[in-house]
DNA sequence: TTAGTTGCAAACTCTTTGCACGAGG
DNA sequence: CCTCGTGCAAAGAGTTTGCAACTAA
């Protein structure tokens, strides 16, 4: 998180670009941005956004959240994160690539920006499909550390691929794995 | 695509490993599965996959697809592709790694599996962070050859960005680039 | 026999949109 | 002023779920 005046600063160089688009400079607009950088790192939702905004400006709606998540995700100022949970998640996009290692297990994200090397090697392996790479998040998924140590020592062609709670919805209804002691799935050997 | 015998072998395979989980073999699931086999690079969603698995039979649900797709996806036997579409497309799990380009222009997905470098790079990067990979497609968003082809020389800083008719429906529908003759949208300086 | 599965339709959730009003330039 | 932008509520789209009937083991 950074300091106030900095943001203050940041926001107004993400209005004037908008006003240079040819879009004009609102108040929501304003304060949705303004939220967007100080949460940064927090990956918000629309509904997260919203009620962060409306501690700022109670009178924003649901639906200016989206249509200005949208225009700035056009000006490809902002990244789009799906984790499969239902809904987007979004994040002021500020450098050219972003890494993230997302937990299967427990839901949680850890994210870095790529640096230089990372970054060069991607875009190696776009050139050689003929790519252009765009600004990006790319989602890495995974079984994290803490959730490593608490599985223990499981061999790999039985890992434990079920997603926990906090993974979001998806994975998580269906079919309950059979018999009563079991509680998660394995994978087939 | 593979020969019919190799996917109807494949297909018990599949089954094979779900009963051996504990859950029953059904036709459902049968047709299901051999449609995503016989599919395998054409990323359905839920409604093409009902549209196609009805082809053999006609009395399957939309609902069973979406349990059947989560059943194999919590067997780690489904990949989930998120293109911002609005919906998801899977694809058979076949291998531990794949890479898929996403042309931002035009909405094509150039994908192959990652070859033993591309899986080790990531790998290692996610051993960095204290991760252990999951079986999982990548999506790498950027624009391809043609569209840049299309779009000529531009520089980088005003590089097209906005997402063409294909992309799915993010991106496509509120404000649209003031002015009267443009219809695109320039990243800011 | 019996617990897991299915199809249907209704319910849900997130996202988009039509419209009248409001506000930036 | 004249557009563009906003809030609201309704509509859409994809996905999930309750339930009675069905079926694999």
């Amino acid at each position: 998180m950074e300091k106030h005046e900095d943001i203050d600063q940041l926001v107004e160089q993400y209005l004037e670009a908008i006003k240079s688009a040819g879009f004009r400079m609102t108040t929501q607009r304003r304060v949705i941005i303004e939220t967007l950088l100080k949460n940064m790192g927090d990956h918000p939702n629309a509904q997260e956004l919203l009620e962060r905004a409306q501690k700022v400006d109670p009178s924003i709606g649901i639906a200016t959240v989206y249509r200005t998540v949208e225009l700035l995700n056009n000006m490809d100022l902002l990244n789009l994160t799906n984790l499969q949970e239902g809904f987007r998640r979004y994040e002021i996009a500020d450098e050219n690539l972003h890494i993230h290692f997302y937990c299967r297990c427990c839901g949680s994200v850890s994210h870095f920006s790529a640096d230089r090397e990372k970054e060069k090697t991607v875009r190696e392996w776009a050139r050689e499909a003929g790519f252009r790479l765009m600004p990006q998040v790319l989602e890495i998924q995974g079984v994290c550390e803490n959730c490593q140590a608490e599985l223990g020592d499981i061999p790999e062609e039985e890992y434990i691929l079920r997603c926990a709670p906090g993974c979001g919805r998806f994975g998580r209804r269906v079919s309950q794995p059979p018999g009563r002691g079991r509680r998660r799935w394995f994978r087939n050997s």
